[in-house]
DNA sequence: CGGTATCGATACTTCTAGTAGCGAAATCTC
DNA sequence: GAGATTTCGCTACTAGAAGTATCGATACCG
């Protein structure tokens, strides 16, 4: 890929490489207190910063919480020469695997819950999060973008309704039953 | 069914029949700000009663949301004679309507979000409104619970997701993939 | 050294869940 | 009707959280 040059380097203190830190501290605390719980200061605290510092950074929680959603979820594993099943299958078990993780489930519902009612921030969370895997699994299935956020909203809804009724990961029977399900349909 | 003597009215002013206005105006308040910022001061003026009321009556605001919820979705509608596949894909598109209707479902995924971290409200959650729509589909369907809990997680999460990451309720042709779907891996 | 932007710290405003206390009103029993 | 009991509306309050403002100190550039 072309690369532009270097952008030239803003003037003024440089900002510290804290993301990895403040992330961290953001799952640790909203597996230990919960989402509404989980407060900014308590996550800057425990990630050894000033609330000021996160705030100069994401413009508020729910966008501090969506970059770390980001950042624990990471980019889709697909490896050349899966069949259409085979990338189905993998998406689904790559969901559940990352929704497991702790602190993972609550910060989603979290950041979930408040899209509904502040347009702002489900921008943020569609483009950010959602987009990125519903623009390879278009590309990787070749299905059109309602079909495919279809997908979605069943794989990622299922895991998290699991855990919010029950408070622990869907265990691997159901999600056996839930990757046969969709496969059958869409595979 | 039996019914035992009338239960002895106990002593004091007895409580005003004010729940349906409540809930009437909880869902009112819910619709136009979300769940965040529906907050009870809001909901009992725009009921009409005093906040203290309302706390006479639900401990939190999670209970009062879940208690609207309850009342709101109402039974499952079954039919006598109604084949399997017929029971589910009605028991879909009865809860596709309901979480269409103004503020349902943001009221779900907020009080369902705080039940992630608080198992006092996850324990409410699953026990008024979860479990009659279980019960009575294990009956109907004769299956077990694990199966019909998977059902009821991927209809209502899957719906839910949808009105989360678009703040619009699920159009039809996306219910009846829903269906479509569900019916031909469990019907 | 001068300019600029970040860092940590503290203090602050605004908003919300939930509680306490009070006088007034409604209902039952005697 | 009198007394007991409980609810009602109201006001005031506590505790906690999101987000902002300010300030001295610090790091980097030219």
């Amino acid at each position: 890929m072309a690369r532009a040059t270097t952008p030239p380097r803003p003037p003024g203190r440089p900002r510290a490489g804290i993301d990895a830190e403040v992330f961290a501290a953001t799952l640790r605390t909203v597996d230990e207190l919960g989402y509404t719980h989980a407060t900014v200061d308590r996550i800057a605290a425990a990630a050894g910063v000033a609330k000021t510092t996160i705030y100069r950074r994401w413009p508020s929680k729910g966008a501090l919480i969506t970059a770390c959603l980001v950042d624990a979820f990471g980019p889709l594993p697909i490896k050349a020469g899966d069949s259409r099943e085979e990338v189905i299958a993998s998406a689904i078990r790559f969901g559940a695997l990352r929704i497991a993780e702790p602190g993972l489930a609550a910060a989603f519902a979290g950041v979930f819950t408040d899209a509904i009612s502040d347009p702002e921030l489900r921008e943020i969370l569609s483009t950010q999060l959602q987009d990125p895997y519903r623009l390879v699994l278009q590309e990787v299935l070749g299905e059109s973008e309602q079909r495919v956020l279809f997908f979605v909203d069943v794989v990622i809804g299922t895991l998290l309704h699991r855990m919010g009724m029950t408070g622990e990961p869907m265990v691997k029977a159901d999600v056996d039953a839930l990757v046969e399900m969709v496969v059958s349909y869409l595979g």
